[in-house]
DNA sequence: ACAAGACTCATACTTTAGGGTGATTTTGCT
DNA sequence: AGCAAAATCACCCTAAAGTATGAGTCTTGT
């Protein structure tokens, strides 16, 4: 009971043993030194600075910490999850597995290489791969072959 | 400038203010009552208690309230009918016009130079255009840009 | 009026993409 | 077993894309 009171209010009690050997340093102190004529000034000075300190000191102590919360929205995108691939349309323009994967992970905004690696094979045969498709869409570059699979509903 | 700062220290400044003035009631007052013989003490202890209480005050208005952040994650779904801009989340990448025409007609599968063709300008400035679209965008590639745009909904 | 940002273009250089060809190995099907 | 398509990889070469830097012009807002 006593314990949980002292380790509580722990700061309060240091704050009044601090006070009173304080003044009592001060007191000492003005004995021996600076009691000149216009002193006075200077000592209120001096305990008012070491008692703002300490005042902040308690307070920042028993004070509950502010909290601010600040709210930040994060967007999540959710792609389309009922795509379904027209694989009539897939069908028809004769893409293998292989291309497909290809194709997808194009779409992804990888590069050859990074394609490569995930699908555990050279670049030259990424390279291969991404050459036919092209090919059976009838298209020049990636993108266009992207845009195109997407607009044919060949991969989401 | 000046404003600023006196705007942002007022706490700092009332409180050399209000030191001040209580020093110096405080004089005044030792001149006409408490100037008794241990009333040193007395003073030093009347001080200390309000200067407590004032660097308790102090702290209060000087300690920053620790922000926690609360982070709400708002869904977003893609539907590709009906697309509509994401203006805010547009105006947060920064993009300007010239480089969203360029975005949107990269997201079409136009080569550069294509693009230069078609806006009636270098190749170089496409260039230009497209690497500042990848910096904003946080992106290293095309194909990359067009996936993140198209997920942020800037274009369709 | 002037500072900032946008837009334009150039030059030089590096990296990635794409085309062409050929070769070997797997796989699936009859 | 045998054939055709698919899959793998290599080499060479060109085209396109991307990076870096600098610089001049044009808008625009304060």
């Amino acid at each position: 009971m006593l314990l949980n009171f002292i380790s509580q209010y722990r700061s309060v009690i240091l704050y009044g043993v601090l006070l009173a050997v304080l003044l009592l340093l001060l007191r000492w102190l003005e004995w021996h030194f600076i009691i000149i004529d216009n002193s006075v000034e200077l000592y209120a000075g001096g305990v008012a600075v070491v008692f703002t300190a300490l005042g902040m000191w308690l307070y920042s102590k028993l004070s509950k910490p502010k909290t601010e919360t600040l709210i930040i929205e994060k967007k999540v995108i959710i792609d389309p999850q009922n795509f379904e691939a027209d694989n009539e349309a897939l069908a028809s323009t004769g893409l293998s597995k292989r291309e497909l994967e290809v194709l997808q992970l194009m779409a992804k905004g990888l590069s050859n290489q990074d394609i490569a690696d995930q699908m555990f094979v050279s670049l030259n045969t990424i390279k291969t791969h991404s050459s036919k498709v092209f090919e059976k869409l009838d298209v020049q570059r990636r993108t266009q072959a992207v845009d195109k699979a997407k607009k044919l509903r060949l991969i989401a």
